[in-house]
DNA sequence: AAACATTTGGAGAACGTTACCCACGCCGGT
DNA sequence: ACCGGCGTGGGTAACGTTCTCCAAATGTTT
C-alpha cells in the first residue's frame, strides 16, 4: 500500500497523469471506460492508479458528469420488507461502479420532498423511491430531473419506471385461502386513504380492493367487514379491538401488512385469545417477523428482493438511456400459509 | 413557486447574485452564515434565493468547502437497535444544515473499507460508524481523514470519539436479575471472537466478560456455561440446541443480543419447551421485537436513541473544531424485566 | 486632523474532473 | 499522390462554489 508523496493532499487525476506520463484526458477516459483509449494506455493508466492509490473525487465528477451514486429513499427502516427490497438493489448493484446511499424518510410529503431535493443537490445519478407518499406531480418533477424508479406504487408515468407487487391478486390469495378453510366472515384491516390518486396507486388501496373483489367472487359479500386504521402496529391493535367488539366476531382477520398483524396479535393476547384457535390471522409482506417460528404468521410473500433487483436493473437501464420508454414491472405474490390460519372453531 | 427562466439549467449562485444585484461572494457568505454580510445583505440575498428557488450544488461545494452531508455506516439494517441509534442521530441533526445519508455495510472488513472510502470520496463532512468491525488501524486512518464518531465499540483513540453502552455492567444486570429469581445455572450465548483487539473493544466481548464477572460476584462460578456462536438468529438457535443437549440443562439462558434470543425461542419452540416455564430467557438491546406483546422478552435497554443523539452531537462538535481532544461517552444500560424470566421450575 | 481598526463588499483564482474539440498518424480505396 | 475515415491521444474550457486576498467606507483612538 504505497503512501502519497505529500502527506496531506489527496492524489488527483493530475498526479496519475504525470506518473503515467500521459494526459489527464487519457486518465479520465480510462476511468470512465470511455472510447479512445488503447489497451496499452489502459494498463499503463491502471498501473499508475494502483501505484498511487488514486480514487476519483465524486464532488469533482459531479460538476461535469456522473457521481456514480444512487440514492434510495426508504419510508421506514424498521419494516423488514424494505430491507428485502434493499438487499435486491444491493445485489444488482454489486460489481457495478455505482455506490448506493440511502436516506430514511420522514413520512410526510414535505420531508420526502426535502430528501429527494437533497439527493438531487448531491448530483446523484439515479433515485429509487420505495413506497413514496408524494403527490404524483412531485414524483414526475423529480423523475424529469434525475432517472427515477418508483417501487411499490401502482399507476404508470411517462417519466419514471415502476416496480410493484400485484397487490390486488395478493389479497385475493389470502381470501381464497381463508375461504377454503371454511371462513365466511373475513374482516380486513386497511390503511385509511382519502386522496383519490393514492386510492388508485397505493398498494394498501389495491389490497383492500382485491379483498372486496375476492370476497364477492367467493360469494362472501355478506362477510365483508373492513376497518380503516393505519399500516402500523398501533393501527393493527386498534383495528383488532374494534373487530373484537363486534356483535358477531369475524372468524378470520386479513391484516393489510405484517406489521398490522403484529398489532392484531397484541390485541388478541391482551384479550386472552390466540390465533388460530379463536380467530385466524393473515398478514402481508412475509417479513422476517412473520417467518419467526413462535409467531409463524400466514402471509403473502412479495418477493421484495426481486423487486429490488428489478428496480436497480431498470434504473441502470434508464441511466444508460434516458429516452427509452418507461416500464412497469409487476411481480406475482405468493401465499405463505403458516400456523395462524386454520379452519374456524365452530365448524 | 416561481419557475426558473431557462427551462433546463439549474439555478446557480450566479443567477442569485445577478438577481439580487450583488456579487457571488456575497451570496456565498450568506449561504454559509459567514462573517462579512450585513443584515440588509442577508435579507436581500435570502429573498433572491427564495424567489429563484435556488439550492446550492453539493458537488460544487464539495470541491472547495463542506458538503453538509454526514454519512452513517450501518452493519445490518434489520437489527432494530441500529434503527434506534439512527433515530437519535436524525433527531439531533434535524434543523441543522446537515443531511444524513446512510449505507449498509457488508459485514466484512473489505466491504467496510470500500464504504468508508466511498463516503470519503463523496466529500462527506463527517462519518458515524455504528458497530464497525474494521481494524483499529483502519478506523484511525479514516478518522484522520474525516471527522468520525464510532458507536458501539469500546476503547479510546486520539482520532475519533466513541459512544458506547456499558456492556459490562449491562451483562451484570441480567445476571443479578436471574440470580435474584433463584437461578444458579445461567448459560450465556456469546459471539465468538478471536482477534485480541476486538476481544477488548467489541460489545459482545464486554458482555461475556461482564457475565463471567457477575457470575463470580454472585458466587455462581459453578454455574458459568458459555456457548460461542454468532450474534444472529441462526447463532442463537444453534447455541440453544447445544445447551438443551447438556446433561444438566441450564435453568436460564442469557443471550448476548435480542436477535440471538429469537433464535433461542425458535429452538425452544421446536423442542416443545417454552419460556419462562421450562427455561428463563433474557436478551440484550430491547429491540421492538423484545417489546412485542406475545414475545415480551426480558432484555437490557441500551438507550440507542440517546447513543445516536450523543454521536451526532460529538460529530458536529468535531466538525466545528477538529483539534479538540476526543471524548468517550459511556451510557448506562437498564434492565427491562418482562415475561420470559421467572423463578426456576424446580424451586 | 491624522492614524489606525473594523466592517462590508467584491474580484479572481482555485478545487478535480469531464465534455468538446482538434491534431496526428495510419490505413485503404480511389 | 490524394482523400476520407478511423483510431488514438491531448489541450482547454467549462462546471458552481468557496477561499484568499484587497479596497473602500466607516468608526475610533491618539
Amino acid at each position: 500500500m504505497p503512501r502519497q508523496s505529500h502527506p496531506d493532499r489527496r492524489v488527483t487525476i493530475v498526479d496519475v497523469a504525470r506518473h503515467a506520463g500521459v494526459s489527464t484526458t487519457a486518465v479520465s477516459k480510462v476511468l470512465r471506460n470511455a472510447y479512445g483509449a488503447s489497451p496499452q494506455m489502459q494498463t499503463r493508466v491502471r498501473t499508475a492508479i494502483e501505484e498511487l492509490g488514486y480514487r476519483p473525487s465524486a464532488a469533482a465528477r459531479g460538476m461535469r458528469g456522473q457521481t456514480y451514486t444512487i440514492g434510495v429513499l426508504l419510508p421506514e427502516i424498521r419494516n423488514p420488507f424494505f430491507a428485502d427490497v434493499l438487499d435486491g438493489v444491493t445485489d444488482r448493484l454489486n460489481g457495478s461502479d455505482y455506490q448506493l446511499l440511502m436516506a430514511q424518510c420522514c413520512n410526510d410529503e414535505a420531508g420526502e420532498a426535502r430528501l429527494t431535493d437533497a439527493m438531487i443537490d448531491r448530483s446523484m445519478d439515479g433515485l429509487i423511491l420505495i413506497a413514496p407518499i408524494s403527490s404524483r406531480r412531485r414524483l414526475q418533477t423529480v423523475a424529469r430531473t434525475v432517472p427515477t424508479v418508483v417501487v411499490g406504487r401502482h399507476g404508470n408515468s411517462p417519466d419514471y419506471d415502476t416496480v410493484t407487487d400485484d397487490d390486488f391478486a395478493g389479497a385475493g390469495l389470502v381470501v381464497a385461502h381463508l375461504a377454503e378453510l371454511g371462513h365466511r366472515h373475513i374482516a380486513h384491516i386497511e390503511h385509511l386513504e382519502r386522496d383519490p390518486v393514492r386510492l388508485v396507486e397505493m398498494p394498501n388501496a389495491q389490497r383492500a380492493d382485491g379483498y372486496r373483489h375476492a370476497m364477492n367472487a367467493h360469494g362472501l359479500a355478506d362477510g365483508i367487514d373492513v376497518v380503516s386504521t393505519t399500516y402500523t402496529q398501533e393501527g393493527g391493535y386498534l383495528g383488532a379491538r374494534q373487530l373484537l367488539a363486534r356483535d358477531v366476531r369475524p372468524t378470520a382477520i386479513f391484516a393489510g401488512a405484517d406489521i398490522v398483524a403484529m398489532g392484531v396479535l397484541d390485541a388478541l393476547t391482551e384479550a386472552g385469545l390466540s390465533a388460530p384457535r379463536d380467530i385466524s390471522l393473515a398478514g402481508y409482506d412475509n417479513t422476517t417477523f412473520a417467518a419467526f417460528g413462535p409467531i409463524s404468521l400466514t402471509t403473502v410473500d412479495q418477493a421484495g428482493r426481486q423487486m429490488g433487483v428489478n428496480a436497480a436493473r431498470l434504473l441502470l437501464d434508464r441511466i444508460a438511456d434516458r429516452a427509452r420508454p418507461t416500464a412497469q414491472v409487476k411481480l406475482s405474490p405468493a401465499l405463505v400459509a403458516r400456523r395462524t390460519t386454520a379452519a374456524p372453531a365452530g365448524r
